[in-house]
DNA sequence: TCTATTCTTTGACCCAGATCAACTGAGGTT
DNA sequence: AACCTCAGTTGATCTGGGTCAAAGAATAGA
């Protein structure tokens, strides 16, 4: 999951790896090589796509859909790693076993790689190796702002980062811009925003409300959210790094 | 910072991108190259390496010392998201900014490569660019192991996860192997432990007195720790997940 | 030696968020 | 229509960790 860039997604659909904003590096010959090991998957709600420690026999990126990857205690109690929205990838190329619980949130459609060939291409083409290790230091930046998030935050500003990054990541909003309102559907249940902020679903329902109230955020049924001012709700989250989304 | 892996730190020492391992790797022409642009810097203890959104003319890795990675709120909360031990690389290949201030904990001493010139190195060197990938991926899953501790786990779980990382990082201990008594000094104030567990100093050091008086930690001063049952601590640190550390 | 200064510990009290529990409301099934 | 079930809301109460305050303990300096 990264906070700091947008996605521009429905291009290049076909590139091994997706990339995050509209792609200028596709090459074709890379392509072709991939088509032969590349093969999709579909994933129902609420459907375990990879087990914590498992091993795992392929590499790939989301399509469609919603992701999440968990970490749990024996306990139970659970703590949502990341979030994988379409474009995101899924995999350690080099690792063995999975480090985490990966579960489909909504339906999920996968564009999958079996890893061993994609590990040589690898090897073949350095352009996938630098692409991934861009990835892989965006996810990086995304995990360490969340642990701010994480430490730091009041319930109230947990939520608002919240809200602020599903925003910025869903692209069927912002009709007028990025200064005006935004409209989406949270694709998560009270409980999943509760794992992902290390709340509890109580709190985050009486949060929800709170700014429901306040006027910062407005709710159509449970999950249709509108933003009237997304400075506003930036606020809120006491974010200094807007990750330049904002003038 | 990693918490799965082990480091045997004082082989490699001229190794470009020192290996968390006993190198095995290292090739020498690689090395011939990078000693043209390699230098080296000093910083005391406090003093800051890099400050968030300072455009980084250089990467490169920490030969002894301790730094840690913090995120800053404008009003003062700030949350560690990161520990820098020797072999640690510093620094986003393809990228300008730093996400985050980096600061010397105790004195440090890092071994820099200015940056062009190592991204450079960085194409023609595929071998390089696969380490560092490997390393970001340590990197990503030790955050999200933190995003656990800093999410869901108590006051006095925090610390004695804080401890089994610090312990298992350390190599000056465990004379009498992985299953005897550690003992090490603690390279954290009190304050840099709460920055780092998302606590206050005050609960830091109550939850140190608590864990001193339970038997599960022995302490001489402030910061020489024993730890006589690794086992226990890492039960008290209600972790799942030892990454291999004991048999 | 006698301060300062910095780090740490400990105590008293408070509050944000957890916990426990009841209730609402939208679908879906028969 | 009657009945489930699942997701969410709201209320009452409790508590872990924060906050405020004061007092050691170690080191450096004069």
């Amino acid at each position: 999951m990264s906070v700091q860039t947008q996605m521009t997604p429905g291009n290049c659909s076909d590139c091994p790896i997706r990339h995050r904003a509209v792609c200028a590096r596709c090459e074709v010959d890379e392509l072709n090589e991939l088509e032969e090991i590349k093969y999709y998957r579909n994933f129902e709600a609420g459907q375990t796509i990879i087990w914590s420690g498992d091993k795992m026999g392929f590499v790939g990126s989301v399509v469609s859909g919603i992701a999440s990857l968990t970490q749990t205690m024996e306990d139970g109690r659970t703590q949502m790693v990341g979030l994988l929205l379409p474009s995101d990838f899924v995999g350690r190329p080099g690792r063995d076993g999975a480090a985490y619980d990966v579960t489909a949130t909504t339906d999920v459609v996968m564009c999958c790689f079996r890893k061993k060939p994609f590990e040589e291409m690898m090897e073949r083409t350095p352009h996938i190796a630098h692409r991934l290790l861009e990835m892989t230091l965006d996810e990086l930046d995304a995990a360490r702002e969340w642990m701010l998030v994480l430490g730091r935050k009041t319930a109230r500003e947990k939520i608002a980062s919240l809200l602020s990054i599903v925003a910025r990541r869903d692209a069927s909003l912002s009709p007028n811009g990025p200064s005006g309102p935004m409209v989406f559907d949270l694709p998560l249940t009270r409980e999943a925003m509760a794992d992902y902020l290390g709340l509890t679903l109580e709190t985050v329902s009486r949060q929800m409300s709170a700014l429901k109230k306040d006027g910062v955020i407005q709710l159509e049924g449970k999950r249709h959210v509108t933003i009237p001012d997304m400075r506003r709700l930036m606020d809120e989250a006491g974010d200094d790094a807007d990750g330049g989304f904002l003038g």
